[in-house]
DNA sequence: GCATCTTATCGTTCTTCGTCGATGAAGACG
DNA sequence: CGTCTTCATCGACGAAGAACGATAAGATGC
């Protein structure tokens, strides 16, 4: 049986829960402790971030009214933050559902920690 | 040329332990996490950042030597990192003596684990 | 004094970022 | 079919970042 338009579901998978066993120092872990940090190094992804982890049901494009900014830079803040593997975009019909990646979130604070 | 280490001297103030009192949300803690966040957004500051927490023993210029960076480079970066609060530089003789700032290192973590 | 050592700063060049308006692509709904 | 709606992408432009060599500033030592 299927709905026509099923309302807002959990377009974000379940937090697998999965133990990153990769190493907090090294050259890797610095590329990518960079990399993820400059991803956050904007105001403006640091609230798209806050926005999508209190709605932890995933939410689409009204990020773009929760901010002082034009659609086409918020769509590029958001290109920002999911080439950094910190959020997710999943299609949903005519609009994009976003939801933080939950891996990539403990994995920055593992990365933060070990310092 | 290359000189010995000076004679271990604390330049570093020791850590006070004092609690910050400050949110880790709203806009406030938004500016300052991503202000935090852009200066670690560079592999070399995360490695110079790591060096003076490996060394807490604070340490000048050996931070050059360690980088495949000019020096003017070097201190450009220190300068962010300074600039961000991260790290403290105390001018001792003709060296300056850097070291870990770690209110805001705490700082840093509780604003990250507040997401 | 002068030379040396260490670090910061200046000036330059090149790249990347941030922002916007405009345009394009893909569905949904008449 | 056409028309919205939603979002991504393009192009442009100014601002900021990253890197370097060269130079200046300040302390030490002769």
């Amino acid at each position: 049986m299927k709905t026509t338009t099923p309302p807002l579901e959990s377009c974000c998978a379940p937090d697998d829960e999965r133990v990153d066993l990769r190493p907090v120092e090294g050259d890797d872990a610095d590329e990518e402790l960079a990399s993820l940090s400059k991803a956050i190094g904007h105001p403006a992804r640091v609230k798209i971030l806050r926005i999508l982890v209190r709605r932890n049901s995933c939410i689409c494009g009204d990020i773009v009214d929760e901010l002082p900014l034009a659609q086409s830079t918020v769509s590029q803040h958001l290109k920002v933050l999911k080439d950094a593997g910190l959020i997710r975009g999943d299609v949903d019909g005519p609009r994009v559902c976003y939801c933080i990646e939950p891996r990539s979130l403990r994995r920055l604070k593992a990365l933060i920690g070990g310092l």
